[in-house]
DNA sequence: TAGATTGTTAATCGATTAACAATC
DNA sequence: TAGATTGTTAATCGATTAACAATC
């Protein structure tokens, strides 16, 4: 929105979702308002910090008051976009795929699951979660029909890359990249490479590290 | 190993993993060296940082020819500690811990699955990958007897601190939890929290501010 | 040896924390 | 009003980049 303002830095950004799982906790709690003291002390990060994040985006609280939290919640929500009925499909009906088309959490922040694909013919045409799997040769063609905002890929890592490619170019505007290869847009495409192995290796280092 | 060096940042670890992966892609090209430039194109990163970053572990290159590849690449395997045949247990066999407990690259990194776990009497004795699901109530009994490094959390939201703590009671050294709730042990268990749905709010938001 | 490239120190940049005036 | 707590500027800290002497 202050568009002329200093660009966001990555690291707040990723904080907000973390901001906003706190709020939506207290929210349950029927809690009220919070300060930004409290809230640090919940989280375990600096006041100084919260108060920081948040004004990257505009004064969300009162002085003397703190924040109403029901009203931060949605304004975090809305920063990140997730009132906006954003759409996503699938690729790939693997394993994982099948795991993320059943998880409902995602459904739960506003997103929806509008197409899963895969090129097994034995599997195209039985339904995960009440979607029909498609073949992933028709993705083109159902992305003239339908608007996609996300793509989740859970296909086998030689196959990413044309993938990728061949959904961006249909408009798709983000990628969220389970395979083990690292994509990189710089268009106006956005990328998230969620890498299981790569959490795995680092919790590995840290156990041999803590028992120095 | 060099314990009395500078402790290591955690942007440093994080990006371990992502050396290794560009290293083991190399390898597999047969490329035997490589300075420190040319990755830092491959990668995207500046090749100071590169060095920067290996020099917290020590010298790997040579001067005036760069990198022995495989040399580097097994180096930092050992910093992550993944030739110390890791084991981990999957707790909550729904659809995300199956997804996982069939998810090969875990054991591709050296990480070896000797259990898994849920309370479902339903799916319990029912074999996953070749390993049988165990009552959850038999957790500590198993721990008793056979080794586990890591656990891997899929069970839902209300019983991740519960489930978090047995484990760690039993010696558990590392966690990685993929509930909603956000897990912390400041004593010596090292935890990873994975937020795939933090993932998706980033990406709609960059999605949003990349059509500013 | 000359050229290349590291290891490492120094300079810069950016993010976090501290401080406090503004104000509810 | 007095007290609390924000919004915001200034100080600090840490991470990234640049530079270059060491050396293969």
């Amino acid at each position: 929105m202050n568009d002329k303002s200093k660009k966001v830095p990555e690291v707040v950004i990723k904080r907000l979702p973390r901001y906003y799982r706190y709020l939506g906790e207290l929210l349950k709690q029927d809690i009220k308002r919070i300060s930004s003291n409290a809230l640090s002390e919940k989280m375990n990060v600096t006041a100084s910090q919260i108060r920081q994040d948040f004004n990257y985006f505009g004064g969300f609280g009162q002085q003397g008051y703190g924040y109403n939290v029901e009203h931060l919640y949605g304004e975090i929500g809305d920063i990140l976009g997730l009132h906006d009925d954003d759409t996503f499909i699938i690729v790939g009906a693997g394993n994982l795929g099948r795991a993320l088309a059943n998880h409902d959490t995602f459904e739960k922040r506003g997103f929806r699951l509008v197409g899963i694909f895969d090129n097994d013919k034995n599997i195209i045409g039985t339904k995960i979660n009440g979607i029909e799997i498609s073949d992933a040769d028709n993705i083109e063609d159902f992305l003239k029909h339908n608007r996609v905002d996300i793509a989740i890929l859970t296909v086998p890592r030689e196959a990413v890359m044309e993938t990728a490619e061949r959904l961006t170019g249909c408009g798709v505007k983000g990628l969220m990249n389970f395979s083990y290869t690292e994509l990189d847009f710089d268009r106006d495409v956005a990328v998230e490479n969620v890498h299981l192995s790569d959490s795995l290796m680092t919790l590995s280092y840290k156990i041999k590290s803590n028992k120095n």
